[in-house]
RNA sequence: GCCCCCAUCGUCUAGGGGACCAGGACGCAGCCCUUUCAAGGCUAAAACGGGGGUUCGAAUCCCCCUGGGGGCACCA
């Protein structure tokens, strides 16, 4: 298979019913790819068709999730352009005015049929095990009398004449071709009673006018794919090339998430949806890089891509079509490098929101200096408060527990803290090179190991067993704030050591 | 029930008849580095669902089974 490399149009057409998730901004990431790579163009259309199921504010969450990401299009409800409008719930009448057409050339027919004859039908057709389908009871009506009912105003919507005998076959990209039987496909409903076109024929006909060459979707759509290529057909209009992607999986590879998991989520820490990833602490060049490898694959060892790397190497053939699971480990683990990526800077101006979240005041150059001491340690960005909270915090708490050496008795640990206390008031400042000769040189004398001298002071200073290094941490805290840290350290180290003894 | 799609380590995947006693990544375990935690380096364990073909030769092609997924609306 060649690469195409021709521009291509392409669209991305969600539909206004909830809430963006990485499966559809996969989608829309893909379709991106391929029109920056051939300097083709990018088009978002809403697909509002259905008012019932209207959620207000949803088209807003999915341009500025799709913008979050990085993600932008030349044509679309925001912006115009020259096949507009590109909502679909505007392009009423050409809808019509194309079922019209297929009216006039016995394609499709007038229906009258109320949705409760037809879901008696249903259960009827259920209860003898057949699969369920449209009767054919209008598409026996004689035209010209069909025609009179639409005219007196009896409610009606309008069927496509699907072929009763004989296979139609489609192909999709990834997939070959794919031969149904006719008899199998029901006669869809094209435009509903209500005058709005249904997803098949207003799909069709947007692809069609607005000039489409690859239609990128979901592949909850290959079902129905037969009856799209029959569309396409009955109004003489090339296929654009078909291209249906895998579905995501729950992590645990049983099947698709429900919207009750899908919000249970965020307990973890997780979501599916782009709206909470930055809440979360997640960068949209991870996000982006993580759903871009979950059903295309470039070679077997480069997996760190940016956008603009997915740009250049991205193509449709080397996409999977296997369903897969999603993996919010590697999520992390995509997170993490690319924060290890940022630029210092970059990284310190988006750390900053989560400090502010937290109540702190945030000195730009304090966030500067501990920003490259965390870099390395952070996965997510809401990982700095726990981390290095402790630089703005006036005072720290540390355990007592914590403060009490191993292999050495809370009277011990009271008398080395104070020794460490001496050394510390001795210094001139709290610069590295000033602080961890003269600690290092005690340790050595002391005949105690690192990690019990450092342990205790990391404990005394930072108020955590874990802690960004500690020397490097001690000069952005300075002198002053490290030696009341340590005299408070000591006064619940007496304490303790007090307790012990009364008790022994 | 009917239709469609899919099938390599736990997960994401490489693999398009011999280069495969199947490679990479995440995770997991161990080691190294190290004042903690990370990061980094090294090592280990870990897969071609089953059965038939085709072929000198199959993870790769075909068929069946099994398993998984999706769909069967006046939703998209």
């Amino acid at each position: 298979m060649a690469e195409t490399l021709s521009p291509v149009r392409v669209r991305f057409a969600p539909s206004p019913t909830g809430h963006l998730h990485i499966g559809g901004a996969r989608t829309a990431l893909y379709n991106y790819l391929i029109a920056r790579k051939t300097g083709g163009q990018f088009i978002l259309r809403i697909e509002d068709t259905d008012r019932k199921r209207y959620v207000a504010g949803a088209e807003e969450e999915i341009i500025n999730g799709l913008h979050w990401l990085g993600v932008d299009w030349d044509e679309g409800p925001d912006k115009g352009g020259p096949y507009g409008p590109y909502r679909q719930s505007q392009r009423k009448e050409i809808y019509q005015q194309y079922a019209q057409m297929l009216i006039e050339q016995d394609k499709a027919y007038y229906c009258f049929c109320s949705p409760e004859r037809l879901e008696k039908v249903r259960q009827e057709q259920l209860s003898r095990k057949e699969s369920p389908h449209y009767d054919g009871t209008c598409r026996r009506l004689d035209p010209q009398e069909a025609k009179a009912r639409v005219m007196a105003g009896e409610p009606h919507v309008i069927r496509f004449k699907t072929p009763q005998e004989g296979t139609t076959t489609v192909t999709d990209l990834l997939r070959g071709e794919i031969t149904v039987e006719n008899r199998v496909l029901d006669d869809y409903i094209l435009v509903k009673s209500d005058g709005l076109a249904l997803y098949h024929l207003a799909a069709a006909v947007d692809d069609h006018l607005m000039k489409i060459t690859h239609v990128i979707r979901g592949s909850e759509w290959l079902p129905t794919f037969p009856l799209h290529g029959l569309i396409h057909r009955a109004f003489g209009w090339q296929e654009p090339v078909w291209v249906h992607l895998s579905v995501f999986l729950k992590p645990s590879g049983k099947g698709k998430m429900s919207k009750r998991e899908s919000a249970e989520l965020i307990k973890d820490g997780y979501s599916i949806f782009i709206k909470d990833l930055q809440g979360l602490g997640y960068l949209p060049e991870a996000v982006v890089n993580w759903i871009a490898l979950m059903g295309w694959s470039y070679d077997d060892h480069t997996e760190f891509f940016t956008m603009a790397d997915l740009i250049e190497k991205f193509s449709l053939e080397r996409l999977n079509p296997a369903p897969a699971a999603i993996n919010f480990t590697k999520f992390d683990h995509f997170n993490g490098l690319h924060i290890r990526h940022l630029p210092v800077e970059e990284l310190a101006k988006r750390i900053k929101p989560f400090l502010l979240e937290q109540g702190y005041e945030v000195d730009e150059d304090v966030l500067l200096k501990i920003t490259p001491l965390i870099q390395e340690r952070l996965h997510t960005l809401d990982e700095v408060v726990e981390i290095a909270g402790f630089f703005f915090r006036a005072d720290v708490q540390p355990a007592a527990e914590d403060l009490v050496v191993k292999d050495l008795s809370p009277k011990e640990s009271y008398e080395l803290a104070q020794k460490i206390l001496k050394i510390l008031n001795q210094l001139p400042d709290m610069r590295v090179s000033t602080s961890e000769p003269p600690l290092r040189q005690f340790v050595e004398e002391s005949g105690l190991k690192p990690a019990q001298v450092f342990g205790l002071i990391r404990a005394a200073v930072t108020g955590q067993k874990i802690s960004p290094p500690l020397f490097e941490s001690m000069e952005i805290i300075g002198k002053e704030m490290v030696v009341k840290r340590m005299e408070k350290a000591i006064s619940i180290l007496k304490k303790m050591a007090e307790e012990a003894e009364s008790q022994a």
